[in-house]
DNA sequence: TGTTGATTATACTAGACAGTATAGTCGCTA
DNA sequence: TAGCGACTATACTGTCTAGTATAATCAACA
């Protein structure tokens, strides 16, 4: 893939989630990329694409990175117990700009629009992920747990963008590990 | 207080909410409130005023119905184990169009920015309040469980907003009794 | 050297948007 | 009935933004 591209992507990724979707223009990301409104628009149709392909970007290189982090499990009942763990390490690092799905679907609340659909299935997708993992550590109602733990995630993401190092997500952890504990299993 | 000025309010948070706060435009928040663009800057200096405004109106009315609700019960060591209760209820509930300060500070990411700062300073707030009931109910670390206790708030209503009628609230509510109950008391 | 493809530079269109100016309408009250 | 204040109607300015058109540059390569 073009190293332009990327670039561009990487930017777009980067000023979305500090200045906002709504209020980053296309001249502000090629400014920035280094490049010009002509090969962005090579290379993705409109805005609209390209903040999709963004979306999907991220969500990409999270679920990447996770994965191969859980996968270093020796059990895989072991893996809910340390999704957080890596979650804790994943937003504590510096390069932790925050979630994609989270502000675009504040940023476009309609149903209807595309935006809105892809953040909302990468949020169903993600706490699917989680229900999975419920599931093989014999939880019970893995999926409610599952629910919960992705609302201490949501949570936790937002309150971490809303004033950084605020500690959330390490009571964020505390809190999973009990409802973890404290779920039934099979 | 003007009943325009009332209806601008309103509508605007209406508006705000269900299309996004910088989606909404002067023009189309009085269009829908029935009046004009002279009246607005009126009583409103700018459209920056308006939504702090709206931000502040909609903190307020849900400050004093929870409070109203929490007045009632008995004991005040009891008041922790309803707030989700009645967070419960006012989620379910049609009106419900959101929390103004998380999609606030989704929209307005800059910390310099007063919109984002007024975000904060309100989830700060309503952290303390949770905090306050904690310690009413002799919990011992009471910030720390009303920080998970404001994850849960916060994810579910993000949640419950990405897609109506999924029953976040419920189980937000079922994990927070979890947390209430294993928390340490004095 | 001449061609091709990717990229740049720059200027443009068309529409949206915040905010203002000016004149007019309507109802109330003296 | 005359005046006053709240509100409307409408047109305007200036700025920003997404997206396009056109020509120029540059590097690789045959």
């Amino acid at each position: 893939m073009s190293a332009l591209r990327e670039k561009i992507l990487t930017t777009a990724s980067h000023l979305f989630q500090t200045q906002g979707i709504n209020s980053t223009g296309v001249d502000n990301i090629v400014a920035v990329a280094g490049t010009t409104k002509m090969t962005l628009y090579k290379y993705f149709r409109s805005k609209e694409v390209l903040i999709l392909e963004v979306l999907e970007k991220n969500q990409q290189d999270f679920q990447t990175w996770l994965v191969g982090k859980l996968d270093s499990s020796r059990k895989s009942s072991d893996k809910i117990q340390q999704l957080f763990d890596y979650i804790e390490e994943w937003v504590s690092s510096p390069a932790f700009i925050g979630v994609g799905f989270i502000k675009a679907s504040a940023e476009f609340p309609n149903e209807q629009d595309p935006i809105h659909q892809l953040s909302s299935q990468q949020s169903r997708e993600f706490r699917q992920f989680i229900s999975k993992l419920a599931a093989e550590a014999s939880i019970k109602d893995a999926d409610g747990l599952a629910l919960q733990l992705s609302l201490l995630f949501e949570g936790a993401v937002q309150a971490e963008q809303m004033n950084r190092g605020s500690g959330a997500v390490k009571y964020a952890k505390k809190a999973a590990k009990i409802l973890i504990n404290g779920a039934g299993k099979t």
